[in-house]
DNA sequence: TCAGGATTTAAACTTTGTTTAAAACATCTA
DNA sequence: TAGATGTTTTAAACAAAGTTTAAATCCTGA
């Protein structure tokens, strides 16, 4: 067991590293068993196949990566000051992390179907007590009656998608990196900003 | 030329549809010959090679599919009406094909230097007049002081977004598949609401 | 008509991910 | 301790994919 954890554990880093550097599909089973000093076969040996591996990896850097934005989620805050921590949060983890981004569009490309039964990505679009505070707030008459799935949907799409997109975005802007991270800076104010507006009261 | 037209038409329509059926992906190109009726080697003949193909039936589609956008953002539409037609005509379009939104989303994950490569791709996000509205309007007061760019970006990603997680979306609600178009059927309007109280001068 | 370019063909090549079967190693029990 | 048993590692082969090659065939224009 000693020694067969550490191969896995050789395999695993090897892969994430080969993974967000050049892309999954741009990484080859012989080059990771190579990174790891090991057999090609033990790829196969300790994980099923390199999907799985891959499954493996992305679930990892997913839970290390979102713990604070579900905490923000599932906190007493109120609904302004939850809304406003979590896009900025969002925001700041995915351009620290401009790979989950990839990931997470690999995923959604290549296997809408598996991307349901990752425990991670649906932990972190679980959103019972978010949906609870829009509808009681809805019901005291604090807000304006909102459907919260499709006000949760607005704010991922918002901060997302951008993402998804920031080459195109920068090509036609002619932005370069920076003037993209002030972009996007940007719109942590104006995301939270809009959503907030869309379910005020109307002032009577 | 004759009968080359023929063939490499052949392998486009051969490929368009089992692309569309089976994903990229998952089409080898010798199934493609197959369908075709041609051998294996003139897929290469043609197009260089099997990605230079997908960019071509790539490419066709979003032309066929995205003139109505494209024809709305340059009109001479009020900025209000515009943006609810041009919402309306995109979640249409989606709607009617959905296999664009994982074309679009192959692209964005596989390559995202060629993409602004794509004339295609471009001439749909290019949009100084919507620009220029924007900034007009801006400037005589009639709305807020508005950034083109944020508005725009922020009604492709309320449009295209739940698209690309429509999977994730109906396990997350149990809706099927008649219930997601009536959610989408919802932005229609909501997505405009949104974005036209966002720039909604305040009222003094 | 026939020379030369365009098209088509069969076959092979390269690189993937994966599997196999045997060897090496470790562990536990009689 | 010796041997059996299960785990880990290895080298080799496999199948499927995209691509390339080189020869054969077809077509066209002088």
């Amino acid at each position: 067991m000693a020694k067969s954890k550490n191969t896995e554990q050789k395999i695993f880093d090897a892969a994430t590293e080969l993974f967000l550097e050049k892309g999954v599909d741009r990484t080859s089973v012989r080059e990771i068993a190579n990174k790891a000093g090991i057999n090609l076969a033990l790829m196969n040996y300790y994980f099923r196949s390199k999907e799985n591996l891959f499954d493996a990896i992305f679930t990892m850097l997913v839970k290390k990566n979102t713990r604070k934005l579900i905490k923000i989620l599932d906190s007493d805050l109120g609904l302004e000051e939850k809304i406003r921590k979590y896009v900025e949060a969002y925001i700041d983890m995915l351009t620290e992390n401009p790979l989950l981004v990839s990931f997470v569009m690999a995923i959604v490309h290549r296997s809408q179907e598996r991307i349901t039964q990752m425990k991670a990505i649906s932990s972190l679009y679980s959103t019972p007590k978010f949906a609870q505070q829009v509808f009681d707030e809805s019901k005291k008459g604090n807000i304006k009656p909102t459907s919260p799935t499709q006000l949760f949907v607005d704010m991922l799409s918002l901060i997302t998608f951008p993402f998804a997109i920031k080459l195109l975005i920068m090509d036609k802007t002619s932005y370069d990196e920076a003037q993209f991270q002030a972009f996007m800076e940007e719109r942590k104010q104006r995301i939270p900003d809009l959503l907030l507006l869309s379910i005020k009261k109307d002032e009577e």
